[in-house]
RNA sequence: CGGGGAGUGGCGCAGCCCGGUAGCGCACCUGCUUUGGGAGCAGGGGGUCGCAGGUUCGAAUCCUGUCUCCCCGACCA
C-alpha cells in the first residue's frame, strides 16, 4: 500500500523535513512562549546520553561540576566591555518582581562567565588553587529573533565550562585539551559526526574572548553547523572580576580564563548529519534505545521468543527496547521505528519461529537479515560497532563530496552554494562582508593538515567557507 | 522597523465575496474484522469560529478597533 511520504523529502524541502522529523520522531514540541521548546522524552533521551558521554569527558579533563545562579546582576555583564556590548541585544531582563520593581535588575543569565569570575575571585588565592577546572550543566536563555527548534532557542541546556589558570599557556592547552579530547572525540566517536577543527576569524570570536576555537560540521544540505566552541578568555574577565591570586614568589597575579559549551543544538546537529529520508538515524554508541524487538504477532510462541531475545540483548549489554504492542499494526511500528532512528529492529513473528530464526533490520542500510535465534544477541551486538562506522564514514564522504578547493572568493563563493568550500586564508581574510553579502562565512580557520592553528598570522592557513546555520 | 499573509475541535484546512448559530482530513474513543511495511468497516466524543464593540430579527461571514502569530527584508548567532 504506497501511501504519501511519511516525512517531506530532504530533497524538496530540507528545513520542512527537519521539522517533520521533529515532529514524528516525538523529539520535541515549540513551547507557549516564542522561541521556546518542549524537549519530549524521546528527544531528551537523546540529551541524557549526550550529558552523560560528555560528562565523562569533561570529568576526565580534570572539571569538576557545580551549580551558579539562574540570575545575574545586571552590573555583572556590564564589567566587561566587549562581553555585554555582545549579549546586551539578547537578554531577558526581570525588572519586576515580589510585586514591585527592582532596585538592581537582574539578568537571566545568557552565559555564566560573569557570576562565575566572580566566584572564582573568591576562591582563588594561592597558586595552589590554580588551575580551577569548573563545568555546569544548566538552561540559559537568548533571546532570539528567528528561533529554530534545537538549533537556536530563546532558552536551551547546555554544559558551560569556566576554567581559570596560572598562565595563558596553561590556558591555551586547557582550551584546546578540551575541543580535542571532550568535544571532539564525543562527536566523533559517538555522534558519528565528521568535524574540522579550527579557530574563529578575530571578527567573529565569542565576546571577551581573545581566541575562540570550534566544532564545525556538515548537515544533509551542505550548511554548516557550530557544534561547539572552547574559549580562551585571556585576562579579560579576570581583569573585570579581579580573579587574582598570590604566586610561588609571593606576587599578586592576574589568572588567564577559558570558558567552552556545548548545547542542545548538538540534537539538532545529530539529526541534520545523519538523519534520511525515512526519519533520524542516532548511531549507536549514542542510541538509548540501541535494539527495538518487534513482536509481529503473538502466535505459535513468538511472544516467548521475543522476550527471550530482548532479555539476552540486554544481558549482552544491547540497549533494547521490547514493543509487543501486537494490536497496533506492524506497518506503522516498523515505521516508528525507523522515524525514531534505532540503530537496529528485530522482527519476531511466527514465520520466523517456525524456521528457528529472527530477522534483523539496520536502520543504517535498510538491509534486511534473517539470522538463527541463538546467534541473534551476537549479531546485534556485533552491528552496533558495524552501523557506527557506517554512520560516520557515510557522513565523512557526504562532506567531502560537497566540499571544493577554491583559490578566489568567487570560487568559494560558488562553492559555498552547495557544501564547503576550503580556500586559503589570505584570500578570504578581508572579505568577511564580500562573503556576507552571500550569506556566507568562514566557519573556521585551519592549518594545510587540518590541524588548528595558534592564531590567524601563521602561514599557509587554509578557511573553511560555508553557509551555515 | 518596512512589505506580505493568517487567526475556525489536538494538528492541518474549507466555509466568509452572495449573513440564517460549523464542516472536512488526520488524530482520539467504542466494537468487530485485521496484523510480515503508516489497517478496514461501523458507530461516537470534542469547537461556537483570536479578542472587544457595532450593524442586523439573525454575524465565522459585513463594519470599527485591538491583540497575537507566520513569511520576506532588516537586525542578530
Amino acid at each position: 500500500m504506497a501511501k504519501r511520504p511519511v516525512l517531506t523529502p530532504q530533497s524538496e524541502d530540507f528545513p520542512r523535513w527537519y521539522q517533520d522529523v521533529i515532529n514524528k520522531a516525538e523529539l520535541a514540541d515549540n513551547g507557549p512562549v516564542r522561541g521556546t521548546m518542549v524537549i519530549r522524552p524521546y528527544g531528551y533521551g537523546l540529551w541524557e546520553r549526550m550529558q552523560s558521554e560528555m560528562d565523562d569527558r569533561i570529568k576526565a579533563c580534570g572539571a569538576e561540576n557545580a551549580y551558579f545562579p539562574l540570575f545575574i546582576p545586571e552590573s555583572y555583564l556590564t564589567k566587561e566591555a566587549e562581553h555585554v556590548e555582545g549579549f546586551s541585544p539578547e537578554l531577558a531582563v526581570v525588572t519586576h518582581a515580589g510585586g514591585k520593581d527592582l532596585e538592581e535588575r537582574v539578568v537571566v543569565r545568557p552565559t555564566s562567565e560573569t557570576v562565575i569570575g566572580e566566584f572564582m575571585a573568591k576562591w582563588t588565592q594561592s597558586y595552589r588553587d590554580l588551575p580551577l577546572l569548573l563545568n555546569q550543566w544548566a538552561n540559559v536563555v537568548r533571546w532570539e529573533l528567528r528561533p529554530r527548534t534545537f538549533l537556536r532557542t530563546t532558552e536551551f541546556l547546555w554544559q558551560e565550562g569556566h576554567t581559570a589558570h596560572a598562565t595563558r599557556e596553561d590556558a591555551n592547552v586547557y582550551a584546546r585539551r578540551i575541543l580535542h579530547e571532550a568535544y571532539a572525540d564525543f562527536m566523533v566517536n559517538v555522534l558519528a559526526m565528521p568535524l574540522h577543527l579550527g579557530i574563529k576569524p578575530s571578527y567573529d570570536r565569542f565576546a571577551g574572548a581573545i581566541n575562540t576555537m570550534a566544532c564545525e560540521a556538515m548537515m544533509r544540505d551542505g550548511k554548516a553547523l557550530q557544534m561547539g566552541t572552547s574559549h580562551e578568555l585571556g585576562q579579560n574577565f579576570a581583569n573585570a572580576f579581579d580573579i587574582t591570586y598570590q604566586s610561588v614568589e609571593g606576587v599578586q597575579e592576574t589568572v588567564w580564563t577559558t570558558s567552552w559549551g556545548t548545547s542542545t543544538r548538538m540534537i539538532g546537529g545529530l539529526i541534520m548529519c545523519h538523519g534520511d529520508d525515512k526519519g533520524l538515524r542516532v548511531p549507536p554508541a549514542l542510541a538509548h534505545i540501541q535494539a527495538a524487538v518487534l513482536l509481529i504477532r503473538d502466535e505459535d510462541g513468538a511472544g516467548e521468543v521475543a522476550s527471550k531475545l530482548h532479555d539476552e540483548l540486554v544481558e549482552a549489554g544491547v540497549r533494547s527496547r521490547l514493543d509487543a504492542q501486537v494490536d497496533t499494526p506492524f506497518g506503522r511500528r516498523a515505521t516508528d521505528w525507523e522515524l525514531k532512528g534505532v540503530p537496529v529492529r528485530v522482527e519476531i513473528g511466527p514465520r520466523d519461529v517456525a524456521e528457528n530464526k529472527v530477522t534483523i533490520v539496520r536502520r543504517d542500510t535498510g538491509e534486511k537479515q534473517p539470522v538463527g535465534i541463538d546467534i541473534a544477541a551476537a549479531t546485534i551486538r556485533g552491528l552496533m560497532e558495524e552501523i557506527q562506522i557506517t554512520l560516520h564514514d557515510e557522513a565523512l564522504a557526504f562532506r567531502d563530496a560537497n566540499t571544493a578547493e577554491a583559490s578566489t572568493v568567487a570560487e568559494a563563493l560558488e562553492a559555498a552554494k552547495t557544501g564547503f568550500a576550503t580556500v586559503p586564508w589570505s584570500v578570504v581574510a578581508d572579505a568577511e562582508k564580500e562573503l556576507a553579502a552571500d550569506a556566507v562565512t568562514v566557519r573556521c580557520i585551519q592549518r594545510a593538515d587540518g590541524t588548528v592553528p595558534d592564531d590567524e598570522d601563521e602561514d599557509d592557513l587554509v578557511a573553511i567557507c560555508a553557509r551555515a546555520y
